[in-house]
DNA sequence: TGTACATCAGTGAACGCGCGTTCACTGATGTAC
DNA sequence: TGTACATCAGTGAACGCGCGTTCACTGATGTAC
């Protein structure tokens, strides 16, 4: 606390910038996060940022760089906490949680590319999509992985964006259970040997 | 010709300022769509609008009503146009398609929740809906339409809106190649009944 | 241990910009007599 | 058929705002001698 208190030098304003872009995208969306509102955020003069990143767009791939750290840890988190064969099953939800946790930054992270990402975040990205792809070439033949892949992450990264974008009417179901349900009814019959998808 | 020419009454401001926000948002993406620029492009000046919007959100709600119009077209489009056993397949590529001709025009209709939409582009957004959900109803059980139609909207919207977004790494596949790659994958052993799912 | 000085990390005022919207207006249209 | 007038659909200047970014600065830190 002390350091911290109110010296001149900060002692670690890039993490407290990006702290403050995500509250500030939990508490009013994407629109509301411009440079300026950040730092007077962080309880900082609107040039301070310009201290450590170039310009605002690498401040937000900063802060999408780090939600996708966060989404990686997630989704292995819900991977190893079952038994492999409910391992998919798991991993979608958690991605729905995800979304719906934190949906301004999860617009942020998977929205329209806004210049030529860096590369740090690319990496970032990968590393986070290689979780699920992971996951499903442990139980998928070689010739079917790519699309098998390809589906089961465009039905959770479709549920969770129709949630977060009030697209369904929901009539009070949580995320949770419609993520289960959703995903009940794709891996239904899609397993290609075995058990799969009984879970709940 | 001459009635539009140049006159000072415009003749259909409403809808020349609606087509302007599509040419906009074609051109430019969701960011440049403000409504002076709107009335820019239609060559009237900024204020004229206000004659038949009551303010920007309003315009918004017009485009993406319109939108949303279309869109129902090119899935009952899609959905006809083939035997009632590849209809749902037919409509996920028309979904998929209409995303990637039309991206920030597809943002804008299923983008996050402005403001209280107004209930006619409420009226047209169910009725677009209403296309994928028939069709499920129509080769669904009762029990499992709920699930299974939302299951379907999610893998289209999901793919559409990744491929959109630039997430995924498409190596030259057009969308629609990838939409019937991942319909597939996904209608594979989903249908309830009979045939289902073998097209192209 | 003490001083000089380079460097680093912040400040605060100011810029130009495009925005949504207000206001008071003016030109065109249509209707009553 | 002609005129008076209400109404409708546009104009153009101006407002206040928050933004990203520039500039010249100042206070704090660390290192060489």
């Amino acid at each position: 606390m002390s350091t911290s208190d109110r010296a001149y030098h900060h002692g670690d304003l890039p993490a407290a910038l990006i702290n403050a872009a995500r509250v500030l995208l939990a508490e009013s969306g994407t629109e509301a996060l411009s440079l300026r509102a950040v730092a007077r955020r962080a309880g900082v003069s609107a040039m301070a940022p310009y201290r450590h990143f170039p310009d605002k767009e690498a401040l937000l791939a900063a802060v999408a760089a780090d939600g996708f750290r966060e989404f990686r840890a997630a989704l292995e988190a819900a991977d190893g906490s079952v038994p492999p064969d409910r391992a998919l099953l798991e991993q979608g939800v958690a991605y729905v949680r995800f979304a719906c946790e934190q949906p301004a930054l999860f617009r942020l992270m998977f929205g329209p590319p806004r210049q030529a990402p860096h590369p740090k975040l690319r990496h970032d990205q990968e590393q986070s999509h290689s979780v699920l792809a992971a996951r499903v070439a442990a139980e998928t033949a070689p010739s079917l992985r790519q699309s098998r892949t390809l589906a089961c992450w465009s039905v959770v990264h479709g549920l969770a964006s129709l949630i977060i974008d009030g697209q369904i009417d929901t009539g009070g179901t949580t995320p949770e259970a419609l993520a289960r349900m959703v995903a009940a009814a794709f891996l239904q019959q899609s397993a290609p040997s075995g058990g799969g998808a009984s879970g709940t």
